[in-house]
DNA sequence: CTAAATTAGTCTCACTTGCAACTATCTTAA
DNA sequence: TTAAGATAGTTGCAAGTGAGACTAATTTAG
């Protein structure tokens, strides 16, 4: 079993040297595959409080994690935007909230392709149950680090976010504020 | 639309405030969800090598890589260990690049429940063209940090990796304990 | 005003993947 | 030696998901 990762970037070898060396790269140090990883094994760690407490699995936690957050209701589409996931898999997602009447959802007056999404009395219970677990969980799995490398850690990723054009900028942000 | 993350984490209201606040949960400053996010936009900027361009999805892929980097032949077993992949996973992989002929296998004298992996001709030469332009890519991703900052994230996320391991369950450290 | 383009949401299809059962082989212990 | 248990790898099955077609409603252009 190969070591485990250290803080290096995966690195070519020297650039300019003159025997043309064979490329190698360790998985252990690449950042697409680190990340990747860590994602799922953070996801495991926390899905014990969400999926097997209380049956969510990760589209409808993102539903409700979002009409939670925001006060006001939003539509599906809103929802699929701000947690970038598929419309079809969110729609899914809404569907069995509704069934479990975890949410609900009327028809917008002003345009009856939509529907506005809110939290059912019992989904804001559930909500508030939930939150202060994954927040602890979220807690527990950076309790590695010390406050300033987590405030580090969120600056930086927040970077690669931001290169990456995942968080919306301020003026996306405005053209979507019809809502 | 929320507002662009900023690099605070997703934080409770203050514990001790005496009316209890409702707790909330910015799905933005979610470690969670930004490292799921992240890894899967990262993956798919990725992909673009790989994928489109060499018709690998990313379980090939990982194997491929950790065939190239380790110079002697491995099993299946091992390339599942490492990739933290499912084995039936790997298996359909290792199927699928020995039917394109990228690695090829051989039985193992002294043990044959198991087989021996490793890069063909055209495996390796595959593997040398690819890997420069996912290390070329990876820099680019990376390209919004300095070289300190992508020590650091490096550092960090090694740091959240180590203690995730160590951090598994007294079952699964015991099942795991054959290594 | 009407036709074309756009958008919200649903649904079907194909694909991927994890789980668990299964075969074959190896190891351990009675 | 033999039976029970562990391990490598494969495969069938079921659940989840993205792509994209589709319906219904709205907006835009001519």
């Amino acid at each position: 079993m190969p070591k485990a990762t250290s803080g290096e970037i995966a690195a070519l070898p020297r650039e300019e040297s003159a025997p043309k060396k064979a490329a190698r790269l360790d998985l252990f140090r690449f950042m697409p595959f680190r990340l990747n990883r860590l994602a799922a094994e953070v996801s495991s760690a926390l899905s014990a409080e969400y999926a097997t407490r209380y049956g969510l699995d990760i589209p409808e936690w993102r539903v409700l994690a979002t009409l939670g957050f925001r006060h006001e209701p939003c539509s599906a589409q809103y929802v699929a935007d701000c947690t970038r996931t598929h419309k079809s898999t969110i729609s899914r997602a809404v569907t069995s909230l509704m069934k479990r009447q975890i949410i609900e959802r009327v028809e917008n007056e002003d345009d009856r392709r939509e529907f506005r999404l809110r939290l059912t009395g019992e989904g804001a219970a559930l909500y508030e149950e939930l939150i202060p677990r994954l927040l602890r969980r979220e807690q527990e799995i950076l309790s590695c680090l010390s406050a300033q490398e987590r405030r580090d850690l969120g600056r930086l990723l927040g970077k690669i976010e931001a290169s990456l054009e995942l968080v919306q900028t301020s003026e996306e942000a405005d053209a979507k504020e019809a809502y």
